[in-house]
DNA sequence: TAGGCCATCTGGTCCT
DNA sequence: AGGACCAGATGGCCTA
């Protein structure tokens, strides 16, 4: 059972709410007051309730960073050599953050405290400095070197000043980063302007991405569509698997009426699978939400698209010849489906449409040419802003005049907003 | 209301 | 001294 201890006093709900996240936290403080956890009831559960901010929130680049830095060295190592010792990786580096990175819990807490003491407003640090000045009698270790300048009020106010720019900076860099994760949104194999993915997500996604295309490479041949997506999604979150799985099935029937470089047209067998370790309900299908062309979550969450399923995602029937025009519309669009009145909720509908992954008998070859290596096909971002190198994402590869329905029409202005 | 994601501010550290 | 980078703290917004 693990212990927490008191290490300050700051008692805002949400700080409370965090702090009691285990897997987050990691109290630094050395003295404080141990507490069991969890909880219960009593004097210890009075603590708890009292007890202060978090230290500690994983910083979520540094994370996802460290998780992506290995695949990618190791990729670019066996691609190099051609060889690859284990597929390994992506189960070793993916979860929530160990009790490794907070190893350095200590000497964070040096600078946290000093972070606190130097958190107060400006006059406090003057008159510190002021009294550190007038204690010249002690022999302490930090009373030795350089002495403090004293702080005028010019001083004082340059330093506000550099403080102003150097935030003003940071604002710049985030920026900047921020600039370069939507980059990286539209070259993975999911993208939309309306339901973008998460910082994290969207690493976690490039990380899958890179390794299946080095998986491709190395083993010099296309993989079958089920490896290739629980590639792509290992490690996501369920809704953004879904959305992946969403997109990538979009895209493949899109590739269904095109025809190839060969002449050769698509092959659909009349085979079919599901993938169920992703499959997931929609859970707003058959709530009141569920109207046609609601807009209540048409706006960017992580969480929103979740149940994002396309047209070509869902089950096999759905792409038959018999397949009826009636349902021909529903397209969940940041979890709600524009289906008609009478289908929404409807027990046959929950049945036809379990959002499950089905994949029609695509192609491998196909599938795999689509989503990972035919960005030729797309041709070139018009209007885009980036200024990387970056190939087209397949999101844009055009249809072909007849695949146009109303329903890719949809399609193609959700994934263009 | 809990929890996730995010932007911003901030001080520390390293480097030029 | 100042810039870049990092990470902790904080509060807002949103969804379930």
């Amino acid at each position: 059972m693990p212990h927490y201890c008191i290490w300050g006093r700051d008692s805002t709900a949400k700080k409370q709410r965090a702090w009691l996240q285990p897997h987050l936290l990691k109290c630094p403080c050395r003295s404080g007051v141990d507490l069991d956890w969890p909880p219960g009831d009593g004097e210890n559960k009075r603590a708890f309730a009292s007890h202060p901010a978090p230290r500690r929130r994983a910083t979520m680049l540094t994370r996802l960073f460290s998780e992506v830095l290995p695949d990618v060295q190791k990729l670019s190592g066996w691609v190099e050599n051609s060889e690859v010792e284990d597929s390994k990786t992506n189960e070793e580096d993916l979860g929530p953050l160990q009790d490794d990175d907070l190893d350095d819990g200590d000497a964070r807490e040096g600078r946290s405290r000093d972070q606190s003491e130097m958190a107060g407003d400006d006059d406090d640090d003057v008159d510190d400095e002021d009294c550190g000045d007038e204690n010249e009698g002690g022999d302490t270790a930090e009373k030795r070197g350089p002495k403090k300048r004293k702080m005028t009020p010019a001083r004082i106010e340059r330093s506000k000043v550099r403080r102003q720019k150097a935030n003003a900076r940071e604002r710049t860099r985030m920026h900047d980063l921020n600039s370069a994760l939507d980059n990286l949104r539209k070259v993975v194999p999911c993208y939309s302007k309306t339901q973008k993915l998460s910082k994290i997500e969207t690493l976690r996604l490039a990380k899958n991405y890179i390794w299946a295309l080095g998986e491709i490479l190395r083993n010099g041949k296309r993989p079958d569509v089920v490896s290739y997506v629980q590639t792509l999604c290992k490690g996501l979150s369920q809704p953004t698997t879904n959305l992946v799985a969403g997109c990538l099935q979009l895209n493949s029937r899109k590739f269904l009426t095109e025809q190839w470089p060969d002449g050769a047209r698509f092959h659909v067998s009349n085979s079919s699978f599901s993938v169920h370790p992703y499959s997931y309900q929609c859970p707003r299908l058959s709530s009141p939400q569920c109207q046609p062309g609601s807009s209540r979550h048409m706006r960017t969450h992580n969480y929103g698209y979740g149940d994002a399923v396309y047209p070509g995602a869902i089950s096999p029937e759905y792409n038959s010849p018999d397949y009826g025009g009636h349902h021909s519309s529903p397209v969940c669009v940041n979890g709600n489906f524009s289906v008609s009145q009478q289908e929404c909720g409807s027990p046959d509908t929950d049945r036809n449409y379990h959002y499950a992954m089905h994949y029609t008998g695509l192609s491998a070859s196909r599938a795999t040419a689509v989503h990972g290596l035919a960005f030729g096909t797309s041709g070139a971002r018009s209007g885009s802003a980036h200024s990387e190198n970056v190939p087209p994402p397949f999101h844009d590869v055009h249809l072909s005049h007849h695949d146009r329905t109303p329903v890719y029409e949809e399609l193609n202005a959700l994934f263009h907003n």
